[in-house]
DNA sequence: CAAATTTCTGACGGCGTGTCAATAATTGAC
DNA sequence: GTCAATTATTGACACGCCGTCAGAAATTTG
């Protein structure tokens, strides 16, 4: 079942080879620049050979989306087995979430065209759910950790308050922080995010 | 000064009603589906004198973002000056970025849209200076009441970290949860986000 | 009232999307 | 080894949007 005929093999090939050109893009020069016609152009293939593989641009960027955020799990995952503490797993994947936005920032970056609506509403529901689970394996990595803490006793969850609820809050404030200070220049001036998240 | 000619005022009546006619179609369609043409169709003009108006959509874009962040910093500064405790003046900041965001939901998608590299880059210096102005005011007015809170005595900010600092964390807090509910609909199981901003 | 000026118009070139009939390559039955 | 059937690739095409600009229409001025 895992193997495939080498037609297969050729098409995922391909597939993985029009990713790769076109995450540069995407990343570099933004959705709008990311055409077909230049997808086939730099892949010396035809614009309908394309299509085959992908109906439009916006799934191209769910499947790089995809990627993205399975290596962000990893990391997670990585990051959740490192020490047998829950406060030490926990900087564990502060760390995890720093190391993604800064040193694999093109991921970041796609990370962020996914949440676009005009480009999640038009993709198939089959990479959507896909994209779904992940988000959902990664909070439930972080909250398994502050369960443990629970259990462990060096964490009380306010009352009235889900894990999840608090793992919510974590995600906003480091999300809403890689945001503001990528998306308002003028406000580097002020401060850097992550001393903010290293005191929370 | 002040007194316009009849043909400024009708200038300024049509960008007006440009930006009336924009508004909804970025709000309720995204950004590709706001088209010149369009604007141009449903309003009974040509193209071109949308375009004696703004350069491009990307303009337009900006022009109504600078709407609604002013309308925002009213509501700020409402707030502001709403009680004399600081701690009463901060709730009541929470309580309009609340109403701003689920009662003045189109400026609230407006803004989005600015913070979209694409769309800011485009934009002219003038519009963008605009912007960050409105946001610096924003800013000032509620790391103002936290320094109010702090000659109060109700309030120490963690050492090493400014009132503008502070500011930024909550900024990043209410944003993210507010993206994050807005653009992950899976989530919204898991808990509401309002509470987590009050509990902070 | 006509000339000068301002404003408005929509056709146009360029670029991008997504389709599809035609063409080329591959397969496998004989 | 041949050839019909199947599959993959191609790029011309129809359509839509952007931003421009020469000329038409309206308005102001002398």
């Amino acid at each position: 079942m895992v193997v495939l005929t080498r037609k297969q093999r050729e098409i995922e090939r391909r597939t993985a080879e029009i990713l790769a050109v076109a995450k540069p893009i995407l990343v570099r020069e933004g959705f709008h620049a990311l055409s077909m016609d230049r997808v086939a152009a730099e892949m010396e293939y035809a614009k309908g050979t394309i299509y085959n593989h992908f109906p439009h641009k916006e799934e191209i960027v769910l499947a790089l989306a995809v990627q993205s955020m399975e290596l962000r799990r990893k990391l997670f995952e990585f990051s959740a087995s490192f020490a047998k503490k829950s406060r030490r797993r926990m900087m564990a994947i502060g760390t995890a979430c720093e190391f993604y936005t800064h040193h694999c920032h093109d991921d970041f970056v796609v990370e962020q065209w996914v949440r676009n609506g005009s480009v999640w509403d038009k993709a198939s529901h089959q990479r959507q759910n896909l994209i779904r689970q992940c988000e959902a394996q990664c909070i439930s990595i972080v909250s398994g950790i502050v369960q443990d803490a629970v259990d462990e006793g060096s964490l009380t969850v306010p009352p009235g308050m889900t894990n999840e609820e608090l793992v919510f809050g974590f995600w906003a404030i480091t999300f809403g922080s890689q945001i503001l200070t990528a998306s308002s220049p003028s406000l580097s001036a002020l401060g850097i995010c992550d001393p903010t998240g290293a005191l929370r």
